[in-house]
DNA sequence: TGAATATATGAATACATGTTCATATATTAG
DNA sequence: CTAATATATGAACATGTATTCATATATTCA
């Protein structure tokens, strides 16, 4: 049985295609079912909230010790409002969460789930 | 002991900062020991190649089977240009590898790091 | 050889994004 | 109350980026 014949007709595309295609409905029902939309953005979402070297330094101060904003600048050597911009992407991402005691704002990581991500991310850096 | 006097003098800033800083010796020494400005750069970078929704479909389709370009196209119901222009993305960032046979090009991905990595992202997103 | 096919790529465009600057809000100190 | 301080935020700007369109390259087939 050749792969051409493993075709779902109904899923093809009225278009050309490459004749040594190799997709089948196994790929096919697989991927409908295990992966929607939503969840591909979301998915990205997370690694775009990651994507930025700015966004990545304060998430690794952040998993040594929980710190207020004006010290994050400081440590990054970087403006309080830039600081205060990207916590707030991080927020809005639930990567970082924060408590407020007087006028400081102390944020930390939000779960151990981004820390996984971080030192998976790490790993395949430092001896990928 | 408080928080402030535990500051090492020379690595601090000439300028007013929270009195209230939480920054301490052992932080600062092991932030600058463990990660450098590159390696938080190349880690933001792979982050960032797995941030777009297309290129995350294009992973999530070649853990499963190695494709040619005109496959993923159609899969992914998007033009060959669009994911031609990604794949670059993804080869130029080490993610995914590619071989020739005739004129189609297979890609598959580079190495397993990679996979683990989005399962890890995966698993945030559907049980986070 | 020439036609067809698979892929790659440069230019253009629309949109997203990171930082700065100025300023607003909120809390504390006097 | 006012002044000072910590943080947040809107606007502006420069830069980055994802897609489309047109086209180039490379390979196969007749």
């Amino acid at each position: 049985m050749k792969d051409q014949e493993k075709y779902k007709s109904e899923d093809l595309q009225p278009i050309d295609v490459c004749t040594e295609c190799k997709i089948h409905d196994d790929l096919l029902n697989s991927l409908d079912d295990e992966l929607n939309e939503e969840t591909y953005q979301h998915l990205a979402e997370i690694f775009k909230t990651l994507g930025d070297p700015t966004r990545i330094k304060i998430i690794h101060v952040l998993s040594q010790t929980e710190l207020c904003v004006c010290d994050l600048a400081k440590l990054l050597q970087m403006s309080q409002s830039a600081i205060s911009h990207q916590l707030r992407v991080l927020r809005n991402n639930r990567l970082v969460k924060y408590r407020k005691e007087g006028r400081t704002v102390f944020y930390s990581l939000d779960d151990e789930h981004i820390l996984c991500l971080f030192n998976q991310g790490l790993s395949h850096v430092l001896h990928g």
